[in-house]
Formats: C-alpha cells, structure tokens, sequence
DNA sequence: TAGCAATATTTAAATATATCGATATATTCA
DNA sequence: TGAATATATCGATATATTTAAATATTGCTA
C-alpha cells in the first residue's frame, strides 16, 4: 500500500516546482497571459540558461503549457488552478504568521497593494 | 519597491516547508489531531533527529503548533487552511498532469481510496 | 546554403537539503 | 541527587538544486 506513498510525492512534486520565488515570479508574470520566453528573460533579470531550466522545470510539473512559433516558444499557464492554490497559500502564511510580525506585515502590505 | 520579492519569498517558504514527502506525511499524520514526538518518529520510520528537524521545519513556516508538556512535546496543524492547501495542490496535479497518464493514474487512485 | 536569432541542453561550481549518529538539555521519578 | 526518558541540537556526509557560461539545435532570412 505505497498509494499513500504515490499521492505524497505528486503533491510534493507541485510544491517543489513552486517553492522558488524565480519560479513564482514566472508565474505571477505569465497571470498576464501567454509570454514569449525572449519577453521573460528581461523581466527576470536572470542569464538565459537559467529561465529556460526554470521554465521547464514549471512545464514538467504541468503548471505551465508551450507552444512552438517559429523560432519562439510561447509559455502560458495551464490552467487558473495554480492561482487558487496560490491564493491558499497566502491565507496559510498569513493566519499562521501573524504571530511572527515581520513576515505577516510584509505579507499583508504586499497583498494590500494589488 | 521589493514588496512583491517579499511577497513571492513569503510563499516560497511557506511552500518549499511543505514540499518534502515526509513532510507531509506529518501533516496527514496530525490530521487526527496533537500528537507527541514519541508517536511521530516511529509513524514515519526516521531516525529521531530527522524526524525532529522536519517538525523544526514545519513549525517555523507556521504550519505546525507546538506544546511542551512534561518531558513531552505535542505538535499540532495550527490551522487547518493547510488543508485546504493541499486539496489546491491535489486539483492542480490532477488537472494538469492528466494528459500525462502515469502520474495522474496514480493520483487518482490515491485520492479515490480516501 | 550561410549566417543569425531564439531556445534548449550540457557542464561545472556554489549552495542548500536531508539524513543520521552523537551529544546536549530538560524533565520526571526513585 | 542520580538515573532514565524525551527531545533538540550539532557535526558530518551524501544528495539535490540553483545558476551561469559554453555548446548544440532549430527555424528564419538573405
């Protein structure tokens, strides 16, 4: 009966794709619809190499779809989900915290301001 | 302006805390309430000074509660919006990983037998 | 076809993480 | 107080992750 086994590593599997915040940082950007990774690059500020890796690492955890035009390759959110699950997030880091002051300021002002 | 580099740090811990299997198996484990470190350690088969780094861990991401009672420390969920978290995590593996068979079999099976 | 542009992949180095045995710190109890 | 018990912390090691430079691949375009 490893099934509990198999359930816990897909989760962690989503978890771990999303648990860096240059990963974060591509989804947050990619809210905005389908991007073109030369569009991605300049807005991460990290070497070429790096987004793609980061890039595909979110496309195997299957939170991002590609698509092939051209010489470009086109990212996009799979599905909204991701921002529910996103959304659940902040609700933890935020009632949890709230006792540890700094992160939970830090954390409500963030989402004050959008 | 780092506000959003905060923001997106904040989830990043909140989620790396989460994504490791052992991790959550803990958390499944506190599903049924407090529990002592003496019934923790041979639930999930890791040494003692394992399993008490991972609820370290856990604690100080917030998602862990803890008590010292006596020569005993209890741990507990501190909300159960983890939980609510972790049904986002599953919807997203699910829908998302569902055109790559393999996995998404297993998770379904997994998440039908509860 | 030659050459350029956009991405992916490989490689290597630095850093982080998971784990365990050993040791330290409390707390109870005789 | 001293022994026993429960847990945390330290130190070391093995493994994984992140990153960037260099290289490879693919599709345009002249």
């Amino acid at each position: 009966m490893s099934k509990m086994k198999d359930l816990l590593e897909c989760r962690a599997g989503v978890l771990k794709a999303l648990s860096d915040p240059v990963r974060l940082k591509i989804v947050e950007f990619l809210k905005g619809g389908e991007r073109c990774v030369c569009e991605i690059i300049p807005f991460l500020g990290r070497s070429q190499s790096t987004t793609s890796k980061n890039l595909d690492i979110l496309y195997r955890a299957g939170i991002l779809d590609r698509r092939v035009d051209g010489k470009r390759t086109l990212y996009k959110i799979r599905s909204p989900k991701v921002f529910d699950l996103l959304k659940e997030v902040d609700a933890v880091a935020l009632e949890q915290l709230s006792s540890f002051s700094k992160t939970a300021r830090i954390l409500e002002e963030s989402l004050k301001s959008k």
